[in-house]
DNA sequence: GAGTTTGAAACT
DNA sequence: CAGTTTCAAACTC
């Protein structure tokens, strides 16, 4: 459970007095839309964006949001419901592609991104805010004011008298009450595809908000700054602005020098990257005094695959027990436990995902943190001599065989989109958490070494070993079959090579299925052949991956042919209509298709 | 929450 | 490279 204080005593009653408007504040359509709709007129609030504080705004029915027996609702109403406005916010500017979310204490909140850069010419830089003293404000709020109109979106904060201005809420209490009282549009709207890609377990986040001289603890989703993944992760302030490290928020630094060697890893915001920034881009603009200092973060596009789950989770389940755990497992932080590793080996999850350790991690002993950069950066460097792909994203992009250096979970709901590695589960039947690949969300591929795979993604393919296996039973009874056929029926039926397939059907006790559609699914064990394409299922031509694209492979011997049975795909697959092109027997196979 | 299972990582 | 050990997450009760 966490808390915060509200900062009435250190904070005026009343907004600021009204002020020229700079360029800068010059209405956006967006916050136009808003004003629109709510009560929180122009005036006051363009004159009080930057100074606007959460205790500024409650809501007339707030009790039905936060539903605290502390409320204070003396405070100037809102009457119309933060959550409807946000809903409207959110699908008005859903249309750009370009999204900013904001995930604090009380809510999440989009700001459109173009907004923000429509300020920057008053020097607000487009990527430049932060969640302060309960409003949103831009780096440069102070000198343009309000830069970008998401501060009109500035959250209700509750005040409680009765203790000291703490009001506690559970994320799952505020996330059933937001989604019982948000209409109908949100809830359709958080469960539409394109919010869950969005937003997802951005839900599950804090950021840690330090308004006044107390502290409200919210941190992003680690994902949102996963050290190896965005490479779109744009500045919010100078890395000489962010200084010192809370821990607890968000800063992207602008210049990165990546950690990793690896050219397919992207500049982004990594374990070394910001001496001064923990892993989730805490970032501490030296010109705020502490007392002023809160967290900031945004990302854009945060991917959001879990986002349904979780929604359905919350909304649905009664059941604290599990709710907690639910919490606990999308939380921002990853949250290892190390004990033994002092999380400097890939046992640790932070330690693996590139990111320092937080004070929400139960590790002990533990040197993965910016005070032990060196230590860190050495045992990386280590670690990558040995495997340069140890800090790779996990999830490769199967059209290129390229991490996902985006982050981009899209790439994982792809139907071919596979894990860098594969696995080798045994008895999971890669059906659990266990298994690396499900728990990417990502179907087993033929780089798998899995047993007895159920994966739920996407089956790895059956080797050509195992399936020979399982039709060994039915070749003896169709050798038996066929044996008392003529043998110009035999010929009649069979592919021009025939012969050779028979031979080696023979000497396997093997019949050769002359179904298109069972060669289609033999083919299907062709190295690198995606699920889609095998799914189409039609028109397949294999070509060495030695080999320029569709270039026809080369006859072989009869004695290639076991060997190409060795690697997984005989001769006779390529060919449907054609004489057979063969392949490079001893090179990595792929299937091209016509289509 | 304790104990067990699991599979990746690390080690030999 | 294969087998074994270590480790921590996932899972079960």
């Amino acid at each position: 459970m966490e808390s915060y204080r509200n900062d009435i005593e250190a904070s005026p009653a009343t907004p600021p007095p009204e002020k020229i408007l700079t360029p800068c504040e010059k209405k956006s359509p967006v916050s136009e839309f808003l004003n629109d709709l709510s009560p929180i007129k122009p005036s006051r609030a363009r004159a009080s964006l930057c100074k606007q504080r959460l205790y500024e705004i409650s809501f007339t029915s707030n009790s039905s949001l936060f539903n605290s027996p502390h409320l204070n609702i003396d405070q100037q109403p809102i009457n119309l419901n933060f959550l409807q406005r946000w809903c409207f916010f959110t699908e008005n500017i859903f249309k750009s592609q370009l999204i900013t979310l904001f995930i604090t204490k009380d809510c999440f909140v989009y700001a459109n991104r173009d907004e923000i850069g429509a300020s920057s010419s008053n020097g607000c830089y487009q990527d430049d805010f932060m969640i302060k003293d309960g409003g949103y404000h831009t780096q440069h709020d102070e000198q343009c004011g309000a830069c970008f109109s998401a501060t009109e979106l500035t959250i209700g904060k509750t005040s409680d008298n009765a203790n000291d201005g703490v009001v506690e809420i559970s994320d799952d209490e505020r996330l059933d009450k937001m989604l019982d009282i948000s209409s109908k549009n949100i809830r359709e709207h958080v469960k539409s595809d394109e919010f869950m890609e969005h937003v997802g377990q951005g839900l599950d986040s804090k950021l840690t908000f330090l308004g006044g001289n107390q502290a409200m603890s919210m941190q992003p989703p680690y994902h949102i700054l996963p050290l190896n993944h965005y490479p779109l992760i744009s500045p919010i302030v100078g890395v000489g602005d962010c200084v010192g490290s809370d821990h607890h928020g968000a800063c992207v630094p602008s210049h990165i020098l990546p950690l990793s060697h690896d050219p397919l890893i992207p500049l982004a915001g990594r374990v070394g990257d910001h001496v001064d920034s923990d892993h989730h881009g805490v970032c501490v603009p030296k010109n705020m005094e502490d007392s002023q200092i809160v967290s900031c973060f945004h990302q854009i596009g945060i991917p959001c695959q879990q986002f349904g789950d979780r929604v359905d989770q919350l909304s649905k389940s009664k059941d604290s027990s599990k709710r907690k755990r639910q919490v606990y497992m999308t939380e921002a932080c990853k949250h290892c436990n190390c004990r033994r590793s002092r999380c400097l080996k890939l046992y640790c999850e932070c330690f693996a995902a590139g990111i320092y350790c937080e004070d929400c991690c139960a590790c002990e002993n533990c040197l993965n943190k910016p005070d032990y950069e060196d230590i860190v950066l050495d045992i990386r460097h280590q670690i990558e001599l040995r495997n340069p792909l140890a800090f790779a994203p996990p999830i490769v992009n199967p059209s290129n065989d390229s991490p996902n250096v985006t982050g981009d979970e899209n790439l994982m709901n792809t139907p071919s989109a596979r894990h860098k590695r594969g696995c080798k589960c045994k008895r999971s039947k890669c059906l659990k958490k266990y298994c690396e690949c499900y728990r990417a969300k990502v179907g087993c591929s033929d780089g798998c070494h899995c047993e007895d795979c159920d994966n739920s993604f996407g089956k790895k393919s059956e080797s050509m070993f195992q399936r020979v296996e399982k039709q060994q039973n039915q070749s003896h009874e169709m050798l038996n079959t066929t044996q008392v056929m003529s043998d110009s029926t035999l010929v009649g039926i069979t592919n021009p090579f025939s012969s050779t397939w028979e031979k080696l059907a023979d000497n396997n006790h093997l019949t050769v299925s002359t179904n298109p559609y069972s060669r289609a699914q033999d083919m299907r064990d062709c190295q690198n052949v995606s699920q889609v394409e095998s799914e189409k299922g039609t028109n397949f031509h294999c070509y060495s991956s030695a080999l320029s694209p569709k270039q026809p492979c080369r006859n072989k011997e009869i004695d290639d042919i076991y060997e190409i049975m060795v690697d997984g795909f005989p001769n006779y697959l390529m060919e449907t209509s054609n004489p057979i092109n063969t392949v490079n027997s001893g090179s990595s196979l792929g299937l091209y298709n016509d289509e």
